[in-house]
DNA sequence: TTGACATATTCCAATATTGGAATATAGTGT
DNA sequence: ACACTATATTCCAATATTGGAATATGTCAA
């Protein structure tokens, strides 16, 4: 097995594992409209430096494509069939392992 | 927005964002049979001790399952179906950048 | 019990990621 | 040119992740 092509996969991954990156992923997914820096800023609450750092993070990776208009800067998802996949995936599993725990703490009880 | 949410199903983005891990994943995929650690560490030439350590990893966010038999710990996907989606997601986006990069190539001869 | 094998864990130094503050760049209107 | 707003970038200290070596645990069989 090639290891060097998990590299670029392992790019993308990385992009995603980061809470206020994967948040950010699933507004733009949801809201499905490009947002701006700022917008981002206040919605979540976050230094504007940060917000921009990051979405500069998911662009470089292509998760995230930026439009110019003006002074703004607006993101939206590159992909958003495949990171919905993805958010759907992660989701699934956290659920089942809620749920896997609920279960071990019945058997506690 | 709750950022606490995010916590959980960053974990999980996290145990995927590593190359070898990746490579660990997309391996059980695609064999479909439980495999010992002393296989992978074979299979994609690394310690033993790094192998255990990544699957550890992975199962802690139960992306794998471990079941034992004798001496030796066999571990599955726990979800390959929701792997399979997340590997295929990243896989087609990693795609699409070869195929911008290699345009924008074109672009430049 | 002892040895052999399979696996997990601990310790540590190197490296990577992170947030915050400050600074730089860029566009728009006056 | 200037101020104003939006955004990007740089620098830095704190924290997290990593691989490798050594050590510990666990299982079986003689």
């Amino acid at each position: 097995m090639r290891m060097d092509t998990f590299e670029a996969k392992t790019r993308v991954a990385k992009a995603l594992a980061h809470p206020l990156r994967l948040a950010i992923c699933e507004y733009l997914l949801n809201i499905k409209e490009p947002k701006c820096v700022n917008h981002l800023a206040n919605y979540f609450k976050k230094n504007q430096s940060i917000i921009s750092k990051h979405l500069s993070i998911l662009q470089q990776v292509n998760i995230v494509t930026l439009k110019k208009e003006g002074t703004y800067n607006r993101y939206t998802l590159s992909n958003p069939e495949q990171i919905h996949c993805i958010i759907d995936a992660i989701n699934s599993i956290v659920k089942e392992n809620a749920l896997k725990n609920s279960k071990i703490v019945e058997m506690i009880d």
